[in-house]
This record gives C-alpha cells, sequence and structure tokens, in this order.
DNA sequence: CGCTTACTGGTAAGCGCTTACAGCACGTCC
DNA sequence: GGACGTGCTGTAAGCGCTTACCAGTAAGCG
C-alpha cells in the first residue's frame, strides 16, 4: 500500500489491476462474483483489493448498470431548526424508518434519509434532489402534496406512507377503520361511556381525516353522543392535546367522559393537562391513543391505544417500492392490520405488571 | 411530456435539451447555475425540464465532478431482525443521526444510513459498502472495530461518535468527565451519599469506560465507598439494569445509597425494578442516568442525568466530516460540554412542574 | 498429433453528467 | 470596413465501473 495509491485516495480498480497483474474486467468479476475465475486469478485481485484498501465507487457502478441500491425517505419536520417539541413524536417515524431500512438490508439496499422542513421553500428541490440519488423514494405523510407525488412519479417510483394511493404512487397504510371500531366499541359497549370526543391530528392527514370519519360513525351507531367542534383541534403533539384541554377546562366546559386522541403523543398530553387540573383518568375522563409508541406502556395510567406495526409498515413499504423498482407492479393500496391494547387508561383494571413493566393486551 | 419519455423512464439531458432546443451543455449549466445563460435559453430549458419532470441522475453527477454529496452513517443493532427491546436505546443514535442530517443539509448533503448487527459476518463489507456510496462516514460508537476503522480510512475520511481518535479518525464525544464528576459531586457532597456504585454499559464501549474511571476517581476522592464487582454489569439497556437489581436482590446483597447508571435506558431499568421489590427512589436508593433522553423527565421519579448535546453532537460530526471532506483539517479530537440535570431521582426535592411536565435543571 | 470444445481473460464501448475548449455572432473601435 | 473583443453555445473528453464480445489457451478426442 505504499506508491501506488497517494493519488488523493481516489484509486480506482485500474490501480488494482496493476497491482494484481491482471486486467480491469477481471477485478470487476471478481468483485462482483460474476464468471468463473480461476483460483489464482481471485487470489491476485483479493490480495491486491486488501493491501490497497480498495473499495469501489458507488456512482460508478450505479451509473453502469443502472441500480443505485439506495431508497430515499423522506419526512416531515416541524421547525426549521429544532426538533424540541415534537421528540416523541418522531418516534413514530424512526421506527418506521428503522423497518426500512432492515428491510433494504436484505437487498443489498441502503437508505437515503431526509427530512423537509414545513415551510421549506426549496422542500421539492430537495426532494427531487433525493429522487436523483435514489432508485425509488418513500414518502411519509405529508412530505409532498399530491400534485408533487405525480409530478415526481414521473421519473422515480414512489411510496406514500399513511397517505393516499394515487394513479402513479403506491401507498402502504394501516387499518384506521377497524382500529377506530374497536376502540370505540370498546369504550361504549364494554365501558359504556355515553358521551366521547375526538382530538384531531393535523387536518390535512388522510390518517387523521379517516380516524375522526370512523370515531364518528362508530359513536353515533352506538347511540352515544359526540363532543365536538373546533376546540378539539389538535396537532399531533404532545403539547398540542395539552394546549386543547386547558383551553377546554378554561373555558369552563365540562368533559366528555372519554377522549379519543388522534395518537399517543396527544394523549400523553391530554393526560399531563389533565392530571395537573386534578381530573383523574380514568375515574373522570378515560383517555385513548393511537399508534402504541413504546412510551405507552410507561405512562400512569399505562395507554390504551391502537397498535400499528410500526417496524412492519417500514418493511412493507420498502418490499412494495422494491418489487416497483424491479419492473413488477403492486397493488396501489396495502392495509396492515392493527390491534387493540387494553391497559389502564381507558376504565380497563391495572394488569399485574410483568418484569418490564408492560401491561397486557387483547386482540382487537 | 408525451412521446420524449416512454423510455421506461430514464430520460437524460439529452431529451431535455433536444426537447428545449439547447446543447446538453446548456442543459447542464442552468440546472447548476453554471455561466450566463440567455434568459431564452434558460425559458427553454426550464420548461423543458417541467414538462419533461426530469431529475438528473445523481450517480452521474456524482461520477462527474467527484462529489456525491451523500455521508454515510453507521449504527450498531443489538439483534439480527428485531430492536424489539431497544426501543428506546435507539433513541440517542436517532436524535444524534437528526443533528447530522439537519447539518448535512445545509451543505446540499444527504444521509445514508445503515445499522449492522452485532453478529453479522458481513459487517465490514457492509460499511464499505456504505462508503463506497459516500463522501465519508460517521460511525456510531462500537460500529467497527478500530483496525477496520483504520483500513477503512484508506479509502474515506472517518468521523467516529463517542469512540477514540486515531491517526486516521477524528472522533467527536462529549465531556464525560466533567459531567460524571459534576454528579458524584452533587450525590456525595450536596447529598452526603457514602455508599456508590456504576452500573456499568458495555464493557468495550470507550464512554462506559470514561465514565467508570470518573466514577471512581471521583468517588473515592470525596471519601465515599464503592459498590463494584461483576454483579454491577450492565449493558445500557433497560432490562440489562433491571436484571442486575434482581439479581443484587435476589442475592440478599444490600444496596448502596446511590446507583450511578452508565446511561438512562439503564436508570429507567433499575427504577423499575426498585419499584416492584418496593425499594423507593430516591427514599431507600438514589438512581441517576446519562444522556438525559426525552423520556428522562416523564419518569417518576423524574430522572437526574447528565445531558449530553444530542443533537449537537450530530452537527458538530457531520461539519468535521464536511471540513475533511473539503480537504481541510481538523483536531483529532471534538469534545462537546455536557449539563447535570438535577431532578427528583437523586433525592433532590420535586420542582413545581411546568406546562409540559418537565422539571427545572440546574447547570454542571 | 491436429482439431474441436470449453473456459478464462482482455479490450473497448458505454452508463449520464460536467466542463475545458473551441466556435460563433454580435458590437465596438479605429 | 476590418480587426478585435465579449459573451453565449456546442463539441467532445473523460469520471470509474460493468459487460458484450472476441482472442487465446488448455483440455478432450479421434
Amino acid at each position: 500500500m505504499t506508491e501506488a495509491k497517494r493519488s488523493k485516495g481516489t484509486l480506482t480498480i485500474y490501480d488494482v489491476a496493476r497491482l494484481a497483474g491482471v486486467s480491469i474486467a477481471s477485478v470487476s468479476r471478481v468483485l462482483n462474483g460474476q464468471g468463473t475465475p480461476r483460483p489464482d486469478t481471485r487470489d491476485r485481485v483479493m490480495r491486491a483489493v486488501g493491501e490497497l484498501s480498495f473499495v469501489p465507487d458507488g456512482a460508478a457502478r450505479a451509473l453502469s448498470n443502472g441500480l443505485k441500491e439506495v431508497v430515499g425517505v423522506v419526512f416531515r419536520r416541524g421547525a426549521e431548526t429544532t426538533f424540541e417539541d415534537e421528540d416523541e413524536s418522531l418516534l413514530f417515524i424512526d421506527g418506521i424508518n428503522r423497518g426500512i431500512e432492515l428491510a433494504a438490508q436484505h437487498r443489498g439496499f441502503d437508505v437515503l434519509i431526509s427530512s423537509v422542513g414545513v415551510h421549506d421553500p426549496h422542500r421539492t428541490g430537495r426532494i427531487s434532489g433525493v429522487a436523483g440519488k435514489a432508485d425509488g423514494i418513500i414518502l411519509h405523510d405529508r412530505s409532498l402534496s399530491a400534485s408533487g407525488i405525480a409530478r415526481l412519479a414521473e421519473a422515480v417510483p414512489i411510496v406514500t406512507l399513511a397517505g393516499t394511493p394515487s394513479r402513479a404512487s403506491v401507498n402502504v397504510g394501516c387499518d384506521n377503520e377497524a382500529g377506530m371500531r374497536a376502540l370505540v366499541n370498546h369504550l361504549t359497549v364494554d365501558h359504556g361511556y355515553r358521551r366521547l370526543a375526538y382530538l384531531s391530528g393535523y387536518a390535512d392527514s388522510p390518517d387523521n381525516r379517516a380516524r375522526a370519519r370512523v370515531f364518528e360513525a362508530a359513536t353515533t351507531r352506538a347511540g352515544a353522543e359526540i363532543e365536538t367542534g373546533p376546540a378539539w383541534q389538535g396537532n399531533y403533539s404532545a403539547s398540542g392535546g395539552a394546549q386543547v384541554i386547558a383551553a377546554l377546562l378554561d373555558s369552563g366546559a365540562e368533559l366528555p367522559r372519554a377522549i379519543v386522541c388522534a395518537n399517543d403523543q396527544t394523549a400523553l398530553g391530554v393526560i399531563h393537562a389533565l392530571a395537573r387540573r386534578g381530573v383523574k383518568v380514568p375515574g373522570d375522563v378515560a383517555v385513548t391513543g393511537f399508534d402504541d409508541v413504546p412510551v405507552a406502556r410507561h405512562l400512569h395510567p399505562s395507554l390504551t391505544t391502537v397498535r400499528q406495526p410500526i417496524e412492519r409498515m417500514g418493511a412493507t413499504a420498502f418490499d412494495v417500492l422494491y418489487s416497483m423498482i424491479s419492473g413488477a407492479g403492486s397493488e396501489p393500496n396495502v392495509v396492515l392490520p392493527v390491534r387493540l391494547m387494553l391497559r389502564e387508561s381507558c376504565g380497563c383494571a391495572p394488569a399485574p405488571v410483568p418484569p418490564n413493566g408492560a401491561s397486557h393486551s387483547v386482540d382487537g
């Protein structure tokens, strides 16, 4: 490894070939396991590669065989510079990304991550930058407009998460309908609550809209009353949930018997806010979440929620995208099953605490 | 966008040039803001690009100008297929990655994520795969051996996080010494505890070793007693911490007055385990963490810990790497300051709870 | 012992882009 | 009116790799 390199670290298969005394084609073949190189050739190449610490250039490879082995993942972050307020809301995204990454590894792919700020003026440019560096991209909820997706889909395969399927892109989501229906059923039938409210997430989130819709339908069908109105508008964050509760209590409004939150973060904020005002959960008001992020188990009271198969959603998104990249088709909308997790916050009796502090669950 | 594409979506600047009636050089120049194209030329190119939804190929760009605008990030995950038990331990890594990503965006870089399993036989191959797709890489704690790092550093610039600087790579870490010293000082002097123990993390983690070393030195200097031995070996995870406590209590050992945990996850497990056995925290035993992950605030009791500037560590790692990529040098070891966060678990009085449920903090 | 067959190895063409360099069309200035 | 900028545009040469295609060699066979 003495004089062959030195050219500012950019050494190529030519250097390897020279050192091994073979042609660049042989080097490439050995490196990629193509053909049947003679053992001797093979050894010399491997030795040269080791000696030079040679790492083939991914860009050149990609250019040559038309496959980058990279998938892009885009998600949206709140503020431009900080994540302060959403520490936990990113848990969900990180969990999904983990699933994507794991599934990608099975195919030799890596994952290119990019977040876009809500008000980022270069949002589109940034996303197509990612698209250019990848074989396909996965878009988290609300990271790009429908028209933007349509446009970008001309260039690369696209999978959306918790979005809406379109002619050009495939969506992977979970069964909001079944989950919400099971949840409302539990609250109204099993617990007999008669006045419920839905504390919503972002108004433009497809997941939120689906949950709200089913909540209303199911509650009405159960003959229960719905507390509704602009006062119940949250934003998927803990502080959003806390603010809604604070405002309601300040206005002297009477709380419903159960508050169904759009996601776990919101529920977390709600439980904190209620506790501070001396409202007992679930004694006075029952609270439920949606997602089942890891902390849900550790709350007091532990949170009744609907578990989404977070990692599996990510893995599925990758698998679908991979098949699109490979030229295969896919059904336009993949829906994964959810599971109702009954814990304390809905009014169910606390289960004996198992070793890790998690409560028992019940299928939904 | 009618007949120009169709060639399975792979359209190039030649297509754009043809449609715009200019040369490929002009297209490239317009796209990259090089030169001073005539307004007319510029418009026609832009229109053609829009019409075709053209996205330039990142691989070709990278090959041509020798810059991929990608940094690789490698971290280690426990099991091969699942993250079940470490949900939260990844919080720390995800936070750092977020910082990396944000800093990278300022430079037009994207982040390529890759995890390696502890026992992954292809670990080295996987990492050099990432290296080939990036301009430089950031390695989280213990994702690659020192010799592996040395070898890889021949090919790409490397920055390690919470690792050890070497001749070939730069390290970014935080001030374990100051943090641990302040913590021990608080426990021994302010609270007057005379018997402490350090519940360690992975034995081969540089961070853990530094913390253990300073813990011993500071505790000894304060004239307090140290509880030690193989029984106090943890592994940075909540279940690891819980198991250590369970084993100790089962063996009938008498617990020290304060348990200093290698990180927050461990402390979380310890607190849970103690609570289950009826040991009061901090009444009977004080417990502290290290890191200050978001959940630390929400625990009961809230966790006294040492805050690492998590996102900033990531951002710094990127900045250092970027300067290496740009050919500038860097000092071999960057140390960031930490901050002692006093909450309830050490025995400090609970502060009045502010709106978001976080406790007050004190500089260390 | 010469010829076919079966492989292995080398040469060269290109993947899509950037950019040095050359060319061209104007104006400007004697 | 011709020489000479000035400023934009086009042509072509790579960037490092894969791979089709061909040449060369050794083994198998009559």
